[in-house]
DNA sequence: CTGAAAGCGCTAACAG
DNA sequence: CTGTTAGCGCTTTCAG
């Protein structure tokens, strides 16, 4: 029956009380007379009335919102983590806004600085393009939480798997499997982020103990982490002569355009060239063949991230020093590194159905 | 230098003027003398000022927050369709606080509701499984737009695709390549959602146009729109001994579990059995081979559900009538429907790249 | 061009 | 148990 508003004090005025006892029936703070809440409850049903959150957030001086800044929302790996991410806020009582950077520092630094004016309790931000200083710069009057590799010592908590370690396993699996010219793509000479380095660090030292020498030739850079980037690598790099039996790229988008251009190519996966990404996205499971990939515990990056926040907003006395958190992963091994595909005709594993 | 907050009041203390003078330098309202502008922006630079949106909000009445409701947010098509919407709210200077239903009824109940408190100017959602009087029984304090099949005549713009019309196409395209035995994967009898409906029929009329009767076995149910149904539904039309030559899948992601079955019982893709999805989503570029299917102009769906927002929220007088709006869609061909795969080694033609 | 002050809707401290 | 009221920070009307 609403029309457009009512307020506390229309609600009143027609059950006859004041505005307090209604305050009272509304948020359950104070005992009311059970003769009492019925007329008020009776009152606001008719009235159709909704609490003015833009009132009580002034007066509690919280708004209830988190803010999430990524890069993209339209890459799968984003998408997944702002999905585990609204949800993980939805039971906290925390609505999430979005913002994306599209990797651009002046909109990062934009939304440190204030995400359009302190409308929000906390904010987790993947940073991409600024610089560690620049992250320890801002962020001073409400809580970030950073994810990924970039950090800023003393003043956010962050949250990522253990890069260096991961990329080991991953072409220390291409090595097990025999392959000796594993190429690299994924690196990002011109952006200030560790991601690509740390990976690249993690492939050096899985090379260097199996006694292979790093080839220069074997590691192409990257633009963006789209499939069109690994594609046009993966093209380089079979048209450069350096001949790779494996790629281990550094996201699964990038593998998973490598996999189309080794297809273009008349290769086969993964007899003639081996795959392994990074990110464990859904696409990869389906992929053909099936991408062996390592596989962040997603999931746990979502609900430490709240919890870092939670315990931010909730008690700042505890003044706790900024925490750095690494979260699990494994390495998913499927078809795309392993013999051949087996012919049955089951459907793979998967996350439980939604419907 | 900031450390917690400073308001208008502080500024104006620091700045030897009153709080007007510094409210009309920061809105830029009115105009103010140089030398007062200057010393009060070098207070207000000092102080680091922000302003309280909670307290601008009260004031207004409005939030500039937009509500964005959808079943889910991992799922590619989303992901990417929520994308646009928060780059076309931004540009608007709209922030998008997201919500996902998973489908339930329950969830899409409340946030018509009220997400919560009016606490966004407007809401886009994109209804699963609440029926079109519910919606209609909602929505009347602020504007709703509608996304996808289910309407609510007088209440709420809509904005959609012409699935009849696209899945007439996606059949027909099919069709014309010499198929015969062509199987739809993608109802979805206990659903209260238009959207299987209508592209099951379109599927019939191309069907019933080439003089071919619709065939039951043919038609295959499923519980969600994810891979792992069309991989389910694929096998059980494999095994059912219906022998299909082609599949119309009702989203891409159906599409490619169905790809992806395909290929583990040995069946070449498109010789022995061509493949269409709906949706346009990235993946299906990729696919191997990569997939035909209908692509619905995205960016213009979002762009339009923003004008609608806009016109009914900045308007409320204008007072149009909800409008109906069918956004453009298109066939994109490629190799899961057409002859061969060229051998050459080219990146298919994608967006352009973002870094 | 600038100052004073009302009031947006809500919560909570202070009576009664 | 319930009424009255101050005040959160901002915008804006009304004076000056």
């Amino acid at each position: 029956m609403a029309t457009v508003s009512s307020r506390l004090k229309d609600v009143a005025t027609l059950a006859g009380v004041s505005i307090r006892t209604v305050s009272n029936v509304v948020s359950g703070s104070a005992s009311v007379a059970e003769e009492t809440r019925a007329r008020v409850q009776a009152a606001l049903d008719e009235l159709g009335y909704r609490p003015n959150l833009a009132a009580r957030n002034l007066r509690a001086g919280r708004t209830g919102l988190i803010g999430l800044a990524i890069p993209e929302l339209y890459s799968p790996y984003f998408g997944e983590l702002a999905s585990l991410i609204v949800e993980a806020a939805q039971h906290r009582s925390w609505t999430v806004v979005i913002d994306q950077t599209f990797g651009s520092p002046e909109a990062e630094r934009r939304l440190l600085e204030g995400t359009g004016g302190r409308m929000v309790d906390g904010l987790i931000i993947s940073p991409w393009s600024l610089r560690p200083q620049e992250l320890t710069a801002r962020a001073r009057d409400i809580p970030v939480v950073l994810l990924g590799e970039q950090r800023a010592p003393g003043v956010a908590d962050r949250i990522a798997v253990d890069n260096v370690l991961a990329a080991d396993e991953a072409t220390t699996h291409l090595l097990e499997t025999g392959r000796r010219r594993i190429a690299a793509i994924g690196l990002q000479p011109q952006l200030h982020n560790d991601t690509a380095r740390q990976r690249l660090e993690g492939y050096h030292r899985a090379l260097r103990r199996a006694g292979l020498p790093p080839d220069e030739a074997l590691q192409q850079p990257v633009r963006a982490l789209h499939r069109e980037d690994g594609a046009r690598a993966m093209a380089a790099l079979l048209e450069s002569g350096a001949r790779p039996d494996a790629v281990f790229a550094f996201s699964d988008e990038l593998a998973l355009g490598a996999l189309h251009m080794a297809h273009e190519h008349g290769l086969r996966v993964p007899d003639d060239l081996a795959v392994v990404g990074f990110d464990g996205i859904e696409d990869a499971r389906y992929a053909h063949p099936p991408l062996t990939t390592v596989v962040p515990d997603k999931k746990q990056i979502a609900e430490r991230a709240l919890q870092c926040l939670a315990d931010r907003i909730y008690s700042p006395a505890a003044a706790v020093p900024p925490l750095d958190i690494a979260v699990p992963h494994h390495l998913e091994v499927r078809a795309s590194t392993s013999a051949a595909t087996p012919p049955t005709g089951s459907v793979p594993a998967g996350p439980p159905p939604t419907g």
